[in-house]
DNA sequence: CTTGCACTTTACCGACCGGTCAACTAGTGT
DNA sequence: ACACTAGTTGACCGGTCGGTAAAGTGCAAG
């Protein structure tokens, strides 16, 4: 008999291995992590890891599909559906975003920033396997930015001729933006300083806009 | 007789550290970058490093700045003074930012994004010393934004109860997310595709602003 | 009882890490 | 001629890196 309680001790070392790979690698980096010390948060010895994962870049894969799973689940969809109209949904949202990274350096003692946009301005020159991953979680973002912009223009928040798909990409780029400057300044304060800067941003009608991708 | 005659080889060995240690760090990471393949491609051996730093991070903080005033020479100030009018400075700015990084990926193959941005995302949580460094290279760029929009307040293109300081740190903002964009996607283009964005944020009255800095 | 398999454990690998050291070289001022 | 010094050199340090290999463990199906 198999697969009928999978909630009990299988897969237990590999579920350790990814909580720990991302303890670390989000509240660090990639490079600054070593397998040894991975391997040591989870209570696991180096080759049952490699049991599981080819290697380190694997792991990482793995990992940051979890971790876009629950950012998805606990951050994007409360964080953007609570609220009713287009600025409250933007303010929700950043309020959000902010209250995570305030509990993340509260547990971790670190202001971690965006772990994706971490990742593909670390990884992003030398490492393209981990640099493509982390594009496609970075579009699952934006579309979720989108289909809150394709509403507001529903609602007529926004005027019809909209290009939500642009600006869907200029929220995420410019929340990318204030949470590099949040981690620089390793204070939350500055969330919630630059969080207003996404409403001039979105509630304005954007001028001529260069259609090109 | 001394220091008469600066341009001969005295320094030598230190320029070539800092250059190497430049396009080594710029085009990849901190992390990634040895000590070793900073001294070989300086042609200088790793004894020599060490007569003149006390060590990587020094090295690196030094880089830093010096790397900040050629930024400033080459790309800040020339982006931001040749034209007139605000929307017109802006828009010369984006496309300097785009030459620089298009420059840099056709020299080196890789987009680098914002050399500070990114060792303020890859040191931000565990160097504090770099991070300190590059916070303050980072407001000396607040600074030239904000004075390009005083400039503007001047003109009258800005309304005078315009807060430049939220809306220069507003600025530097958006720059990091759209070359934290363009670095995961490592294309030029993205930087032009998001430009417009600048615009739209800082042409348009800001809303209600938390002064609370 | 035995076979097979998923998983674990431990010892080990060569390469590289940042950093140290003492000896040496060459140019300078006295 | 001499001493001083800034700069250079190459050998060396302990520690860590990501990754490998082989033996061992426990459990479940036949």
């Amino acid at each position: 008999m198999e697969a009928i309680t999978p909630n009990d001790t299988r897969g237990a070392s590999r579920k350790a291995l990814l909580q720990a790979a991302r303890d670390l690698i989000v509240t660090r980096s990639y490079a600054s992590v070593g397998i040894a010390e991975i391997c040591a948060q989870a209570g696991v010895r180096k080759g049952s890891l490699y049991h599981f994962f080819p290697g380190k870049e694997a792991l990482t894969l793995a990992m940051l599909d979890a971790l876009y799973a629950d950012f998805e689940r606990d951050v994007l969809i409360p964080g953007l559906s609570g609220a009713n109209g287009l600025r409250a949904r933007i303010d929700a949202f950043v309020h959000a975003i902010h209250a995570f990274e305030a509990r993340m350096q509260t547990e971790s003692g670190q202001l971690p920033g965006c772990p994706f946009g971490n990742l593909a301005v670390e990884m992003g020159t030398h490492n393209p396997a981990l640099r493509q991953a982390i594009r496609k979680h970075l579009d699952a973002v934006t579309a979720h930015f989108r289909a809150v912009l394709d509403a507001a223009v529903q609602n007529g928040e926004l005027p019809p001729e909209t290009d939500t798909a642009a600006a869907a990409e200029q929220w995420l780029a410019l929340m990318e933006g204030i949470l590099v400057m949040a981690k620089a300044d390793q204070d939350p304060a500055t969330i919630l300083r630059l969080g207003p800067a996404l409403g001039a941003l979105l509630l304005n009608p954007t001028p001529e806009v260069h259609h090109e991708r």
